[in-house]
Formats: C-alpha cells, sequence, structure tokens
DNA sequence: ATAATCGGATTGTCCGACAATATAAAGCGT
DNA sequence: ACGCTTTATATTGTCGGACAATCCGATTAT
C-alpha cells in the first residue's frame, strides 16, 4: 500500500460533467440570461481549461436537458418547455411500470381539480374554443383517432384556462398516457357518444361557473372512462407499457 | 439559384443525436433492457458508422436525461428515478416563473388527494412512521430548518402509503418548492406548532381510515400555508425565484 | 485457497485537422 | 445613402489518432 501520500485526488466527476454543471450554474445564477448566447465553444474550452472535445460532451448534457437550445449555429440559453419535460415524464412513467389504476386515480384528481379552476377563471374566448371542440369532435364523431385527439385537446384546453401552470406540468405527463390508451375502449365499445355528451355538460357548467357541478361531472366523467377500462376486460393492475 | 441538384441532402439532426436518439429506441424497445451493458463506445462508433467522440456526444445526453447511468466503468442502462426527474421539474417551474398563487393552489389539490388515498391504503407501518415523524418535530420544534425538513418529510410519507406513482411524479416538483419557501413563514410567525397541530389531527384521521376528515384537514392545512404567506407580506403572484 | 501480478479492454481527455455553414464585412451598382 | 451580392471569418460537426488512468479477468506466486 502506499502510505505517504496524503489528499492528492478528490477529482471525481469527470470533466465533461463539471463543465455542464458550471454552465448550468452560470445561468441559474443569472450571469446567463435567456436568449444569450453561449460563448463559443473554443472560448468555452480555454475559460475552463479543458479541451473543445470535453466542452462539447458537457454542452450535449444541457443540450438534451432543454437547457440550451440551438439557433442557427449557436447555442442559446432556453427554458425547456412543457411539453418536453412532460414527455420525459411519460416514458418514466412507463418505464416505471405505473399501473393503470395509477394512471387513472392520478387522471381523475388532477383533471377534477384543473376543471374546477377553470369553472372560476374561464374566459368568453375559453368558452368559444371548448364549443369550437365540441363541434369538431361531433362532427368527427366516427373517426376514433380524432376523438381521442380531441378528447386530449378538450382536457388540455381546460388546463390552459385554468390558469396554472404548476398543475398543467403535474398533470400533462399522466393526461399524455392516459388518454391515447382510451383508443382501445372507443374500438370496442363505442363510447364516443358518451365521452361527448359529457364534455357537453362540463362545458355548460363551466361557462355558468359553476365549480360544485364542474366537480360532480369531472369525477362522474373520470369515473366513466375508469369503467370503461374495466369492462373492456384491462386489469387495472396492468402496468402501461404497450401504448405510446 | 442552383437548378440542377434534385435531392440529396435530408441530412437533418447532427449526428450524435441520431446516435442518442438511435440508442433511445433500442432501450424502448427492448432490445436493451434494464440492466443491460451498452456496448463499449469504440463498438458502438463502429456499428453506427460515425466516431467515437461523436458517440461519446450522443451519450452524453443519455446519461444527463438518466437513460444510461455510469456503473464502475461501462455504462448501463437504467431508468431515470422520480427525484431527479422531480428536481428537474421544479428548476423548470421557477424558470417559468410560476408564482406562489401556482404553486400553492397546485400543492393544496394534489397534497389532500394523496393523503385521501393515504388514508384508504395506509398500513401499520406507515402509521408508525408518520408517529415517529411527529414526535421528532415535537421534540425539534425550535429549531426551524428542522422543522421544515420534517414538513417535507410528513408529506412524502403520506405520498408513500398512498401508494400512487403516478401521484408521487406529479407532486413531488410541486412539494420540492413548496415546503422550503414555508422556511419564511416560520422564521417569522413561528407557526411550528399551527403545523404540528395539523399534522396530528391528519396523522389521527388517516390512522382511522376517515377520508372525509382528512380531506377536511388537508385543505384546512393547506389553506392555513397560504394565509401564513399572505400574513408574511409575501405577493402571492410573485415568481418563485428566490429560494431553492 | 488466497493474494499479488500482469495484460487487455474501456473510458476520459487531449490534440489537430477539415468540411460545412451561419454570420459579419466588404464591395458594388443604383 | 441604400439594397443586393460577394467574400471573408467564425463556429460548429465530424473525424482520426493518441495516451494515461483504471477497471476486470486471467495468471502466477504464496
Amino acid at each position: 500500500m502506499t502510505s505517504k501520500t496524503v489528499f492528492e485526488k478528490l477529482d471525481l466527476a469527470p470533466a465533461y460533467r463539471q463543465v455542464s454543471d458550471s454552465v448550468e450554474k452560470m445561468i441559474r445564477s443569472g450571469r446567463l440570461s435567456l436568449g444569450d448566447w453561449l460563448p463559443p465553444e473554443t472560448e468555452l474550452a480555454a475559460q475552463l481549461g479543458v479541451n473543445r472535445s470535453t466542452v462539447r460532451e458537457g454542452l450535449r448534457g444541457l443540450e438534451h436537458a432543454g437547457l440550451v437550445r440551438r439557433d442557427g449555429k449557436r447555442l442559446k440559453v432556453a427554458i425547456p418547455h412543457y411539453t418536453e419535460l412532460a414527455s420525459r415524464a411519460s416514458r418514466a412513467l412507463v418505464m416505471h411500470q405505473v399501473t393503470f389504476r395509477e394512471l387513472s386515480e392520478a387522471a381523475a384528481a388532477l383533471e377534477t381539480i384543473t376543471a374546477i379552476f377553470a369553472a372560476q377563471r374561464i374566459d368568453e374566448g375559453g368558452i368559444r374554443a371548448l364549443e369550437n371542440n365540441l363541434k369538431e369532435m361531433k362532427a368527427r364523431l366516427n373517426d376514433i383517432d380524432s376523438v381521442v385527439s380531441l378528447d386530449i385537446e378538450f382536457h388540455n384546453l381546460l388546463a390552459e384556462y385554468a390558469d396554472n401552470r404548476a398543475l398543467s406540468l403535474a398533470r400533462e405527463p399522466i393526461s399524455l398516457l392516459f388518454y391515447p390508451a382510451g383508443k382501445i375502449i372507443l374500438t370496442r365499445l363505442k363510447t364516443q357518444k358518451r365521452i361527448l355528451d359529457a364534455h357537453k355538460r362540463i362545458v355548460a357548467l363551466v361557462r355558468k361557473h359553476d365549480e360544485a357541478g364542474v366537480r360532480a361531472w369531472m369525477e362522474r366523467h373520470m369515473a366513466d372512462l375508469k369503467r370503461g377500462y374495466e369492462r373492456t376486460g384491462i386489469d387495472m393492475n396492468r402496468p402501461m407499457d404497450s401504448a405510446v
């Protein structure tokens, strides 16, 4: 065993990680802010005292995380947008083998509270957007794919007019998994009409800012979806792997 | 204008992006599964027909996303764990300048439903864990930092025994921002006792599986926290930048 | 069998090079 | 002076090769 060498070492994390941490800190501390250009790779390399290749490896991480974005050739500081985070999160949910039960419970809770906030805060434009959605769905009631995507849109609209981004971020990964899976129900049970009816009622109540009514109907709607899954014979404890 | 050159081009995304996409697809399709070693960089480079540097840049993205993890020297396939995703999400919330209002609304909704599920499903072990938490908090009621972290732990315990990972993933980024900010309240208003009392009541109700009671008290508790913020003079429309 | 030793495999980092291209600068016609 | 084209420059993407450090497995010595 070596016996004399005292201390030394203590390098740990590879240099590329230190690069990304360093740049991230720079951003978070505000010394680099939103639209700023990142310094060129060569300059970063010089400043940090590492090779350009190392810098590049560090930047890839940040780029992947959405913290910097290519605009033309160079990189500029950005903020990761919801949809990216949400899709990442839903992929994680799939990998963690989250079950239908968990998903449907969470969806019920989140969509209900979302609808309630929407009922409190929606304006004329919001109402119109929702009504357009209803009209569209009515028109395409036989095209299952359209119904699915309009269903997703319906709930996204509610989220938008609920005016709470924290809630949006929370519900999005779940909705991203939950509603597309509904295609199974639709193809087997033809429940489009039922969905459309529920949406109609909800819009009517939202327009009247009737929070209690919205709560009741959204709960009912979500329970209905759950029942749909059960009636198609899906084991609610089955993980959500197939879809997406 | 060039006139002859027909087709060609159509390269798009840089090679390193294609590398990460390719590996990610490999993972998601199951051809590489959870604990598997990734091929060595040289081999990946050979298989994909690119240089090792390019492969490395591609891998950095996946590593940053938590899809592959260093185990010793080589990389193995992993799944991104909650806490990483959650902290990433909460950082995003901060960058999006989400307000206290949004956060507190979302927290109220999520913690309430979480507590209700916990009341349905908790077992003896869970009750004991909660009671330990209460005991600890009682013992350290004057150490504000301890109270804050025990408060966080309390709600995390509820989430754990609510047995719904989708909900956990949804609430975690919010709780990660919301409770630490409570330190402001505690230092100014000394509301530790009030928090502890609320927690005690909630535990009592959870033990009795009294869902309605839990709902009522959790709502009360969250409203109380909100009022605390207001009374410390914080503008609820202020973004959450300072903390974390 | 256990411990020490060795060698190959693999990653981390560096260097240097070059093509492609986006951006800035210079030129030019009006 | 202005708008357009051309030229230069800066910057990124990709490559090839190199080498030290280190982990892992096989071999050898105890």
